[in-house]
DNA sequence: GTATTGGTTTGATCCACATCAACATTTCCG
DNA sequence: CGGAAATGTTGATGTGGATCAAACCAATAC
């Protein structure tokens, strides 16, 4: 009686574990795979890891391996300069990859530490090279994950390069919110899950400025703020933000 | 007699263009690879394009379709903002590939524009993913290729986020020196192919600064500067004002 | 319950870099 | 060649955000 009951645990887990059941397979697989393509996938990701706030998935200089997606959770990838102020580079929510900086040295260059309890699908990397020489669309999906980085990264560097303290908060709002609604979450409501100096630190910013520039946004009705809640008010206000002058 | 002559021609120039005699080719492709993968690697680029000072190999918005080998010459690549400011996000140097920013939305995000006049190798994209599902070691090249410009993402954007000015000037100093450097140039002195102002915006300040730190630099020894031709005087100077106290 | 700690807000002051301005030099092109 | 336009330098002044400082608040520990 126990033998059968064991293996029916084990089913259940197996199936909610596995790519083909992951309600972010629109986010982090290709679409129009065989069933065939699929379950390779499945037996690719065969690990999944739990991240305690606070932990790092992987740091910089360590060997690298593997790509992770994040399964749920909240995570910062940081760089630390050798006389120690250290630079958020981006956060990421579920869906997302972590890990694609460590493929040119095979090592990586940055810190990915999780803002809150969270859990990664281990993708060992010499096995996505060998699955996307077979599947085409494997292979597209990454490389289109890898340029959205890029792009992504871009768009840093033009709210760093260019924008004012405003600006730079602003976009970060309608970024996050963005990326919120494309999960399904309200993009009017949301938690942060970082703090207002790692805001700062991705913005260019001191926590300061971050802190003020919310108040300020809020006396001017754009947003709600109260603590790590936000509400988004006028997100055309804040949209109108980016671009304006000065005044 | 005319026949063989014009053979012979078009033979010596098919030899000057290929993969397989390129100056480049340790920058540009993978090692390793057999005599038969060469060829091939020879065939996917076919074309070579020559841009003139201030053309563009592709523009924000123009649809995807090739990867760019910079075969000589100098570009750089910029953003432009919905209300005319931009960026420029890079400047890009023989041996280095522009246009993977289009992959991941098909359509290219940013601007690649000549300095100098130019010459790029055509990669058509489409034939570059064939390939390197065929050979791993161009897989492998590809993906480390991609890697590196995510990690060189990072560091403009600790430079952005976290320096000040002489930093980031010392910054662009010495890593414009190292990859002269690495293509057998002199480390100590080169030509500035871009503007102050082009600098500026590149390292996040006005073209005022950047003059004003270059004569700082100057008046301290740590480089020559005669207009566009740099010499850099003191390396470790140069390096020491990196994480240097604000004093 | 109180103490402690990490995070946030807000005010006063300062400074690095921007802005404005004048001029010098180089490059472009008819 | 020569004149215009682009680029670069340098000085004087202004300001956005940094820095310094003091409370305040929320969460956890005791």
């Amino acid at each position: 009686m126990s033998a059968p009951k064991l293996a029916r645990v084990i089913d259940i887990r197996a199936l909610k574990s596995a790519c083909s059941n992951c309600s972010l397979r629109e986010m982090c697989l290709p679409t129009g795979l065989s069933q065939d393509e699929i379950e390779k996938l499945d037996q690719m990701v065969y690990t999944r890891k739990r991240v305690k706030r606070g932990d790092s998935v992987y740091r910089s200089e360590e060997k690298f391996g593997s790509l992770y997606a994040i399964r749920s959770g909240f995570f910062k990838t940081t760089l630390v300069m050798e006389d120690g102020r250290d630079q958020v580079t981006g956060f990421h929510m579920a869906g997302d990859m972590l890990g694609m900086d460590g493929i040119g040295s095979d090592q990586h260059s940055c810190n990915a530490v999780a803002l809150e309890d969270s859990e990664v699908c281990v993708i060992p990397y010499g096995r996505l090279e060998e699955l996307s020489r077979e599947m085409f669309m494997l292979q597209q999906h990454f490389h289109k994950v890898m340029s959205r980085e890029i792009v992504r990264e871009h768009g840093v560097m033009l709210l760093l390069g260019s924008m004012r303290a405003e600006e730079r908060l602003a976009a970060f709002l309608l970024n996050l919110s963005q990326r919120f609604t494309s999960r399904g979450y309200s993009a009017s409501e949301f938690n942060l899950r970082m703090t207002r100096e790692e805001i700062g630190s991705y913005l260019g910013l001191k926590l300061e400025t971050v802190s003020r520039t919310f108040s300020k946004f809020q006396e001017d009705g754009l947003i709600g703020v109260q603590q790590k809640n936000i509400r988004i008010l006028d997100s055309e206000g804040l949209k109108s933000v980016l671009g304006r002058d000065p005044a």
